[in-house]
DNA sequence: CTGAAAGCGCTAACAT
DNA sequence: ATGTTAGCGCTTTCAG
């Protein structure tokens, strides 16, 4: 392995300078070059196999053609597919995409923070689900160096925001457990207070800033007249949400429906209850969210609350580039609905 | 937003040269620099928020402190996890890190083609089950402006490898099966030529180059000589998968015993049994390969081969280490068994 | 139509 | 102990 090839040494094989070179290999033909000495240097550069240094074309345009998407905590299975669907588009339009998780504070994940993330080697960073502790301060953000844009769940004020709009699905879902009969229903979460459930309920009744699910759990119960069960906290591995939830019924007896913060930890649920003996939906009614494949395939398949996963990467992709394009157009922002998808579970 | 600060603007606000900065600001105690100045300097970087321009020192280092990782395909759970796993260690020692899928030349994806992640903006590339259609030739790879790291249950000839032999946990496995009292076992694959089924199962059985998990299916059921029946094909999408089995199961009856490629196939699987009315264990016995969370999630468990992503992750970037720091060195090379995990499933 | 040359921001060898 | 300078490879302006 010696030194690679330059645009120099295309230019002393093809017998041009190296301005030419430049030129002729990035199809500029607003520049007068003739067709042959064209495609002399296209010879040349195949023949001695030269490949751009892609730092060198990044220190001279300031651009590095190189997106960074941001996941919170761990990516499962509803964030690969984000990343899939993302890493699409991206492709598409030969960028490279640099996939990380942001570690919070106090989680001993250990995802970068989001200032590495923001001077990082990319043109923009994507925010995908941010919320507290991985919700970096706007202030950070809009004196940046680079454009940020939100996808998920979240929205953030003033940032770029393709928010999916949970709150109507996860209303229907909880509406669809009452209207089905649901009298201790509870709420299952992974990213929930765990030390002071009561007052974070008081949250999601009065105000706004909170998960959606959450909310509109809170909302439909209390409408309803039935009681609010919150069980959960930052539940990290399997094996602790499985102890928080047959504690739970240990002490509490079963519920009537679950609706779970995803899919995964219904799926997880889902497992609990029938190995404790009880029967689905009869027993209980199970609820998830995200829309993972895995809901469909399972005895009986799981409700869901579908996450439009394609038009949120399409429309992140667009906002994306039009921020590029003009760095100082107005906040863009778009609401997409996830719909809720009743299954036999429920 | 205006222009980035650079070296020479704290140079001038701390009243010093450039390169006191440069050697002040990377900590180079090698070079006698008076502590009273090292401070100024770096007071001054923070008070205008300086951030280096990572692509002028990539471009002067020649190194961009990023990995390449590249998965076949899809971005699945278990793709995910090690994904996760080796954000971890590039994490941990200040790398970016590039995640891509690997397009085909049949497939329709829309991954990368290997040169162009070859020559991307990285110091390294990954490559995770590189395998068929996904496995870039070797010549190019040692050609190449950068290491290529192998990892997964594929090795490459002459290329730094990690490889997870699953040859013998898929051999438990079948053994598992067949001394169960498996008379009809069946391999349910993903990525199988689906025009030839002999002949593939006559590569299995003569030479070594295929599937392991293949390898191993052939071989078990021909040693208690029963039928080899292998099922599958490329499939992309779940309800493919799902035709394809009833498909076959109409056919056929069914099997007494199926191995499946992995553990996602396996759960499809798992709920197209149920929803046919067959019992997992008594009616079919059911293994998936991987070791996903979610196997033990379902009703029963699924047994399963466990991929061992945490060591192979660990390996791996030890060997990338040591490859970048020496990359003349021989070649590195690491066999690590996967388990066969049983459950009740089987 | 083509070539010379400046400069992106950083590093490191070399001079003071 | 600190400053000067060359150069990494590419893009692009400006002369010829």
């Amino acid at each position: 392995m010696h030194r690679r090839p330059t645009q120099a040494d295309v230019a002393r094989l093809a017998g041009v300078s190296k301005s030419t070179v430049g030129f002729a290999l990035s199809d500029r033909y607003d520049i007068a070059i003739p067709e042959t000495t064209r495609q002399r240097v296209k010879r040349a550069a195949l023949e001695i196999n030269y490949r751009p240094n892609l730092a060198a074309r990044a220190l001279n345009s300031g651009r590095m053609n190189a997106v960074t998407i941001a996941f919170p905590g761990s990516i499962h299975s509803y964030y690969a597919r984000v990343l899939e669907m993302f890493e699409y588009h991206s492709n598409l339009h030969g960028y490279h995409l640099i996939a990380s998780t942001i570690g919070s504070l106090d989680s001993h994940n250990s995802g970068l923070d989001f200032a590495t993330l923001l001077h990082g080697p990319s043109d923009a960073v994507m925010l995908v689900d941010a919320f507290g502790h991985y919700l970096p301060n706007v202030h950070e953000i809009l004196s940046g160096p680079k454009p940020v844009i939100s996808m998920g769940i979240t929205e953030i004020d003033g940032i770029d925001s393709i928010v999916i709009d949970l709150m109507a699905g996860a209303d229907a879902a909880c509406r669809h457990l009452i209207e089905g009969g649901a009298r201790r229903m509870m709420y299952f979460g992974a990213n929930m207070p765990q030390d002071d459930i009561p007052a974070y309920i008081e949250k999601c009744l009065t105000s706004d800033d909170a998960d959606p699910r959450c909310i509109a759990f809170c909302r439909a119960a209390r409408a309803a007249g039935i009681p609010i069960h919150m069980v959960g906290g930052y539940l990290s591995d399997r094996s602790a949400t499985i102890d928080t939830l047959e504690a739970y019924i240990a002490a509490h007896g079963c519920p009537d429906a679950i609706f779970c913060h995803n899919d995964i930890l219904a799926i997880r649920v889902h497992g609990v209850l029938r190995r404790m003996g009880y029967q689905i939906p009869r027993d209980v009614r199970l609820i998830g969210c995200d829309g993972i494949e895995a809901c469909e395939d399972m005895e009986p398949p799981l409700s869901t609350i579908q996450q439009p996963v394609r038009e949120m990467c399409a429309a992140a992709w667009e906002f994306l580039q039009a921020r590029l394009a003009e760095p100082d157009r107005p906040r863009q922002y778009m609401r997409i609905p996830a719909r809720f998808l009743p299954r036999a579970s429920s």
